[in-house]
DNA sequence: CTGAAAGCGCTAACAC
DNA sequence: GTGTTAGCGCTTTCAG
């Protein structure tokens, strides 16, 4: 059926041992030979059977990606990064999208576990028990979630909420509504407190909002309470939540920016085709999955190494706009 | 290190291909020792190695997942649908993205042969002579896609076409544009074939507009274009392209749906998001995937069929809402 | 520099 | 019912 390993050798006219050599690119076979079998193996369509390889050398070519809910924008952009630079590495990657259950997602850990070289987690919600769990099974990164020394690429949330709390504040804005994502969260609990402390620095009065669920709906349900919070400003746990904010708070006839100020965190594209354009905390996505992969090869080039970590810069996007100064009173 | 089946075999005091069997549930074991090794692998945290299981069975358990663009809200969801099926029924998923580089797929789909046992090919834009080529690597299902006799999931786009019109054509729109997308996909030939049908059929004028990127700013760019057409509606290749659309037509101060009305394609997350909602034919992205598994499955089983396909329906969705009755002149 | 042989973890004939 | 044997496609000693 397909072409092997011994096709090439016997049609080359040598040994699959040399054909091995000659496609690993060691030093210790002829060149003319080299030649001759990759020409041989081209010919004849060979394609290595990596699945066999892996058996024998433990490495298997392979990525797993691990992620919570694809239809969040937020995860396409990661998953491109992860895509592009595994392909750079000649890697493949094994996709699994939970549907938010966290409870699912040691399970799925384990089944690929054996299937590829390393795991990219973005498990906001995860238990740091699971996460401990997961690292035991596999070469594991986490992405935006921190814990049981897990190896993590992160965003720097709290200086992300200090620039969207200096842009109100020093719009005039002095009660400013923070509208929360899940509790169980560490995304949740890094932006929680980071605007805590930015409000703390800015002196403005900060109100927080129920935990909604981090997407468009959950915006929407907070939305009432954020106008009951009498509020001039409010940041949302994300750019999605922002929206369905933005959405109820239109139906109920509450002009953005004039009446409330809006800024998102994430910076999904989505925000940028809305009209107005979302003022959003910019999140380098695509480049959060790039690094998760060169960090996961890093560590399985180098098994020394303790749970590195590298945090990427946010920055605020003000857009045209969904935040302007406070009206004076 | 890992532990494997003869480390049960050795722990339950039976050999490997008994453990094998009991493992498999294959019916020439005795109950009771069954029971016993599947105790003792438990313990043991024993978990197979589908890749080795795969060097002999020829199967390895996994799918690819081949699509142009994740950042278009239109495959997020078939991928769930994809990921979900697959993992009723135990596969794995292997997922490429092509960045809308239709000369990268074929590249993909040999890499990816011969870890999987077939693949799920979104590749509007693929030759034929590429599919054709890509068909003899693996067991290759298309979706949105026909051509080379290689089995498919499409939807179908010419009554959805026709509903669309039909409903236009009920608002008293007597000149309808329509935004054409890339030339070479399959989907946009589709669906031109099926507008045209349609508005021969109501008796109404059809203008087509360029063809653009199937994305927000492909929209965008028509817009200038819908405007000086003097259309009082317009479909659009698909939601993204109907988005910017009114994006630019807001801009310009051209009201949605007062001025023109506005159909778009695909019913992606984000039309019911955006105010006004936007008027689509909904597909069922995730069915489309479910499916397509479901296909390769079967193919899997009875290799005999040659070339089944299913289309799967669609259904114009009234939002609320970016077309109205036309004005009186 | 190259070939022969062993074996990765597993399953499928074939014996018993 | 169960064990033994062979071998999937590949890499890697170990000899030559």
């Amino acid at each position: 059926m397909a072409v092997t390993i011994r096709d090439v050798a016997k049609a080359a006219g040598v040994s699959a041992s040399t054909v091995s050599r000659a496609l690993s690119g060691s030093e210790l076979v002829d060149p003319r030979t080299r030649e001759h079998v990759l020409r041989v193996a081209d010919e004849l369509g060979y394609v290595p059977n990596r699945a066999a390889r892996g058996l024998i050398t433990g490495r298997t070519g392979n990525l797993g990606l691990i992620l919570p809910d694809l239809a969040n924008p937020f995860f396409p952009e990661v998953v491109k990064g992860v895509q592009a630079r595994a392909r750079e590495a000649d890697y493949s990657v094994f996709l699994a999208d939970t549907d938010e259950d966290p409870t699912a997602e040691l399970g799925l850990v384990r089944a690929l576990a054996k299937q590829v070289d390393g795991i990219i987690l973005c498990s906001p919600r995860m238990s740091t028990e699971d996460m401990r769990a997961a690292a035991t099974c596999s070469c594991v990164v986490a992405v935006n979630r921190r814990g049981a020394q897990v190896p993590a690429i992160t965003i720097d949330n709290v200086d992300g909420m200090r620039q969207a709390m200096a842009h109100l504040a020093a719009l005039e804005h002095r009660r400013i509504g923070y509208v929360a994502g899940p509790r169980s969260s560490w995304s949740n609990r890094e932006r929680a407190r980071g605007i805590r402390l930015a409000a703390e620095a800015e002196g403005v009065e900060l109100v927080e909002v129920g935990h909604v669920p981090p997407r468009f709906e959950g915006g929407v349900a907070a939305a009432d309470l954020v106008v009951a919070a009498k509020v001039t400003a409010v940041v949302a746990y994300n750019d999605l939540v922002a929206m369905g904010l933005m959405s109820r708070l239109a139906s109920r006839g509450i002009a953005v920016p004039q009446e409330i100020s809006v800024v998102g965190i994430d910076d999904i594209p989505l925000a940028g085709m809305f009209t107005p354009g979302l003022t959003t905390v910019s999140v380098p996505k695509e480049q959060c999955g790039r690094a998760a992969v060169e960090l996961l090869l890093k560590l399985l080039d180098e098994p020394g190494v303790r749970a590195p970590r590298r945090e990427v810069p946010t920055q605020l996007l003000v857009r045209d706009t969904t935040t302007v100064a406070r009206r004076s009173p």
